[in-house]
DNA sequence: TCTGGGGTCCTAGGACCC
DNA sequence: TCTGGGGTCCTAGGACCC
């Protein structure tokens, strides 16, 4: 199979919108105000080299790269785009394409030849949205998604049960997907540093410390093993969130008050749009400087609006009084269908 | 240096039940 | 008085991804 990423997604969309921006430093985030609290989306290649990345601190961001053009997110912008590519992704001959966000999908396919395969996709992708990807080639879904770097900008990659470690082996194992910095340092105290170190792991020695399901997993990533299916079933959303990071930290109770409301009809209008009943709310706060908390509630049987308010303000009374809160958020949980995907895991690479 | 917003899944521990 | 073994549900927290 074969995983699409897009080269720059967010900028390069901006590019299409606005050419006279091409070659220069673009950085996009927020409201495009480096001044207020907020993080970098996406950087462009040019504004890379100062050492700027995804989830950097906007203001930080700025100061790296004086030169910088820095532009608002535009959500629907980039979504018109991104649903472009999936259609073209969907035309190719043999296609199931399985999204994995804005700019990213894997695409299952038998082809005789997966790299002339690959540079067709590319071509027409090109062809019909102006947009460049780089495509990896894996014989599961952990290779295709890993060879998919050694292809960018704008190539094609393969790894496969054969070549995995020849390219893999070395790399730390933070390169792995759904292993971060948190997983790679504990591994670390197992004395795994490496890709190959944890191939090589018996997966029993990882149970005491990552539990029963992900030791086995972490032992399964480390050779690239794993599911090779592509599934496009279509998504169902567990749940729905808001969030807002104050400008300013919040201190009275009535601010509080007023903000849960404000997430509460705001999430209210997002499972509305769904028609399935809630069945859990969290709210997380955040504290200053940067301390998060959350608290839940099952909400029985019933759905009701006002049911529902009362709970999320009845969960507020569980925030600490007299400490500054920097974010809100809200989360309502939603029944599942009965029909939606029995048995089917996907995302948090929890194949 | 100071950290968004939208998601998903896993684990641990306590409460409660038989 | 001391305490098995199995199960479920709920809450809190952690971790990761795009």
């Amino acid at each position: 199979m074969l995983h699409v990423d897009l080269d720059q997604f967010i900028a390069a969309v901006e590019v299409l919108r606005r050419p006279e921006l091409a070659g220069k430093p673009i950085i996009v985030g927020g409201r495009g105000d480096p001044t207020e609290r907020a993080v970098v989306s996406t950087a462009s290649y040019e504004a890379r080299v100062f050492g700027v990345g995804s989830g950097m601190p906007l203001r930080i961001a700025a100061r790296k790269v004086p030169d910088a053009v820095i532009l608002p997110v535009d959500a629907e912008a980039y979504l018109e785009a991104s649903d472009a590519v999936m259609a073209t992704l969907r035309a190719q001959p043999g296609a199931v394409v399985q999204v994995l966000g804005w700019d990213e999908a894997f695409v299952g396919v038998e082809a005789e030849d997966p790299e002339a395969y690959a540079r067709q996709l590319q071509a027409d992708v090109l062809e019909r949205t102006q947009l460049h990807c780089s495509v990896g080639i894996g014989d599961t879904l952990i290779r295709a998604k890993n060879a998919t770097d050694f292809g960018k900008p704008a190539g094609v990659f393969r790894l496969t049960t054969a070549n995995w470690l020849d390219f893999m082996g070395d790399r730390p194992t933070k390169e792995l997907w759904g292993v971060g910095s948190k997983i790679s340092g504990r591994l670390a105290k197992l004395g795994i540093n490496t890709v190959a170190e944890l191939a090589a792991a018996d997966p029993q020695t990882l149970v005491p410390e990552f539990g029963p399901k992900m030791g086995p997993w972490y032992n399964e990533l480390g050779r690239g093993d794993g599911t090779s299916v592509v599934d496009d079933t279509p998504w169902v959303a567990r749940g729905h969130s808001r969030e807002t990071t104050f400008q300013q930290d919040l201190t009275e109770p009535d601010q509080v008050h007023d903000a849960v409301r404000g997430l509460t009809a705001q999430v209210l209008k997002d499972v509305a749009a769904e028609g399935r009943p809630v069945i859990g709310l969290t709210l997380k706060v955040r504290y200053a400087p940067f301390t998060t908390k959350t608290h839940a509630r099952k909400i029985p049987e019933t759905f009701d609006r006002e049911d529902v308010l009362v709970r999320a303000l009845d969960l507020a009374g569980a925030i600490e009084p007299g400490r500054p809160i920097r974010l809100l958020g809200l989360r309502a949980e939603m029944a599942m269908p009965d029909d939606a995907r029995k048995g089917h895991t996907p995302t948090r690479g929890g194949w």
